[in-house]
DNA sequence: AGCACGCCGACT
DNA sequence: GTCGGCGTGCTC
């Protein structure tokens, strides 16, 4: 009897991926388990291929004679038997490669990390955690959900919780005497979130959290940190060095622990899995950028369906995709019990140009609601764009000043600086206007500067800051002040803002877009959540279904009012697609292999801009959720039917690897020029 | 990817 | 007769 060892190879081309039985030598036998590193050969002897083991058998199916494994890596076992199967579900449904998935979920090997693992006390285990309950919903209404391992789409609490201090931590200070902590302020979906991984963590079972932003880890982590011991916490994000990855990974499968982190904590390998949640799904970082392209909302579905484990999508603003698997009754419809929501009051653009020019922009009731607010708190002014302004024009003849080198749209950083363009960052030294030559800007629009400028002149005394993507800003304090913000970058404050303005509401709607509404009401929602409970947001400028929606906090309505549109238009997430590019012959035969399971006409195919490839055109086909598997399966053969044959230039040279056919599933970019 | 296998034109 | 062109296909 031999036994053999069924490898996955680290390759992208879709051809390999399929396990490979190779026989395991007998010196090799007792360290060679699933999920560890091997390096097997691949045809000839001389080549040899990265590899995990899956799975030890004593009998593979290959009816030829089996290789023997090169090398046993290491005896650690990186890759978890649930990572592997969820890594080759989620390469399944996106008709793409298993070892590209586990490239995002098992980091490059690290050695400290693994002899730090297995220098560990294997008796160990930590002491068991108790919960506390999930406040700001129906008694036991979360902790039903997480008991019964049952799903959630859960509106969150819509404004800042105190937790009590980490307990036993708090005497430790300089002196302060009475050993009770300081409360932690966090953002209510963090709270809740916390509170809800603690009760899992209370049976024993591990929880995944997916966040999109970085400051949002900090947020949880400071959350759970309020709730749990510190070793039961375990952090995978996008600063971490591979080391710090590594021994994550290793921490998670040794003892039930909160992986909390960016898009790949959803493939953190937790023993025991018990919950799965996410905060704020229609956040664009959740899109990943390497291939095979899947929406970390998508791998938690997948997950959730493997493991079993409870799911929750926490946000205040609710994404189309959520919503449609409330409509679906797949998800549980769960909101706060009792809370203070935002006072969001919806004002009509007032002209009067009197004063200054951002008084023009504020209607007076927000502006004396503001300036009332200041003198005891800090007030948020939210806006859409940073800088100075969000474009320049010559100030002779008003025409827009644009880069001479890409013809972007030229900016400025700050007061007096000199114009940049915000396309290729080049600096527009001695600008000249083309059409009067005229050789000096003045700028248009209001960015964050620009406005806190104004409101600097116009609140004498109060303390101005500005918070955008180059001036990043966590917290300020709770003392009178006006904090200027870009959305997406508002700072938190202990205890919540006095009183929130959302100024640039029609700009930011005047995008184009498929995504435009749902984003923007995200951009609102969670920078009304910063503000005290009960506290005053004013929406400039925005009258409405959207308004109504968001003074009634009531934001599942424009979710479905969006999710019906699509379905008449067919138009994602009613439907699910698949972009297909490469030569006219190879996208052509994809469509026809796609016969009878797509949905709607099928986009194109026109010719697309891809100048190593000449002569590229794209296709893009609706399918029903129903066929997916058979849509990603047949796209999955014709891209392995197409890999071996290369593209032939006009020139009649070849190109090395370029493949004739690329396959991109539930890329709703396309749709976003609609 | 790489590299072997294989089936048609100019050569010792 | 065979040497070698690169189209096709496979990798345990």
């Amino acid at each position: 009897m031999t036994t053999v060892a069924r490898v996955v190879l680290d390759s992208p081309l879709p051809q390999l991926d399929r396990l490979f039985d190779y026989r395991v030598p007998a010196e090799l036998e007792d360290d060679c388990v699933p999920g560890v590193r091997v390096k097997v050969p691949l045809r000839t002897g001389a080549r040899m291929s990265d590899g995990y083991v899956v799975e030890i058998v004593d009998e593979g199916d290959y009816p030829g004679e089996l290789s023997a494994i090169e090398t046993l890596v290491s005896p650690v076992p990186v890759l978890a038997p649930e990572i592997w199967k969820l890594a080759r579900a989620v390469a399944d449904r996106a008709a793409g490669v298993a070892s590209d998935v586990l490239r995002l979920a098992v980091p490059t090997r690290q050695v400290r990390a693994e002899k730090a693992w297995l220098a560990r006390d294997p008796s160990w285990s930590p002491p068991p955690v108790s919960a506390p309950p999930v406040t700001g919903y129906a008694e036991g209404m979360l902790e039903g959900v997480i008991a019964e391992h049952d799903r959630a789409a859960v509106a969150a609490v819509p404004h800042p919780v105190a937790l009590p201090g980490p307990a036993g931590d708090g005497g430790d200070g300089d002196g302060d005497g009475d050993g009770a902590a300081d409360p932690v302020w966090v953002p209510g979906w963090a709270a809740t979130l916390a509170q809800a991984a603690a009760h899992t963590l209370a049976a024993e079972q591990s929880a995944v959290i997916a966040v999109p932003d970085f400051r949002d880890v900090i947020d949880l982590e400071r959350a759970l940190l309020a709730v749990l011991p510190p070793e039961r916490v375990v952090r995978f994000d996008a600063k971490q060095t591979n080391g710090q990855r590594a021994k994550a990974l290793l921490q998670a499968r040794t003892h039930p622990v909160v992986a909390i982190g960016n898009r790949t904590a959803v493939y953190a390998p937790a023993t025991d899995l018990g919950l799965i949640a996410m905060w704020d799904d229609g956040d664009a970082s959740f899109i990943e950028q390497r291939a095979p392209y899947v929406h970390t909302r998508d791998v938690a579905l997948v997950r959730a369906a493997q493991s079993g484990a409870a799911l929750l999508f926490v946000s205040h603003a609710r994404s189309t995709d959520v919503q449609r698997l409330v409509e679906l009754h797949w998800l549980q419809d769960v909101t706060p019990f009792r809370v203070k929501t935002p006072k969001v009051i919806p004002t009509v653009q007032q002209t009067s140009a009197e004063g200054y020019a951002a008084q023009a922009r504020i209607p007076s009731s927000a502006w004396r609601a503001a300036r009332e607010a200041s003198q005891h708190g800090p007030v948020l002014v939210q806006v859409a764009s940073p800088g100075f302004g969000t474009g320049l024009v010559c100030a002779e003849c008003g025409e827009r000043a644009h880069c001479r080198i890409c013809g972007g749209p030229l900016g400025s950083p700050h007061r007096g600086a000199t114009p940049q363009c915000r396309f290729c960052g080049a600096l527009a030294v001695g600008f000249r206007c083309p059409t009067c030559g005229n050789g000096t800007v003045k700028p248009v629009g209001q960015g964050a500067q620009r406005t806190a400028d104004e409101l600097g002149r116009a609140f004498p005394g109060t303390r101005i800051v500005v918070a955008d993507g180059s001036r990043p800003l966590d917290e300020v304090p709770a003392r009178p002040s006006v904090v200027v913000a870009t959305r997406g970058a508002e700072p938190s404050v202990p205890g919540g803002y006095a009183c929130v303005l959302l100024l640039d509401g029609e700009k930011m709607l005047a995008r184009e877009g498929l995504r435009v509404q749902e984003d923007v009401l995200r951009f609102w929602t969670n920078a009304a959540a910063k503000g005290a409970p009960g506290a005053e947001a004013y929406l400039v400028g925005i009258g409405g279904k959207l308004a109504t929606a968001m003074a009634l906090w009531r934001l599942d309505g424009p979710a479905h009012d969006e999710l019906t549109d699509r379905r008449e238009l067919h138009f994602p997430p009613a439907v699910r697609v698949a972009t297909m590019t490469g030569t006219d012959e190879a996208v052509t035969a994809a469509v026809e292999a796609l016969e009878g399971a797509t949905a709607g006409p099928v986009l194109g195919p026109v010719p697309v801009e891809d100048d190593a490839l000449p002569g590229t055109v794209r296709a893009i086909v609706r399918f029903p959720y129903a066929h997916g598997a058979e849509v990603a399966a047949t796209l999955k053969a014709e891209v392995i039917r197409r890999s071996s044959t290369r593209r032939v230039l006009k020139g009649g040279n070849r190109r090395r690897a370029a493949p004739t056919l690329r396959v991109r599933l539930d890329d709703a970019e396309p749709f976003s020029e609609v």
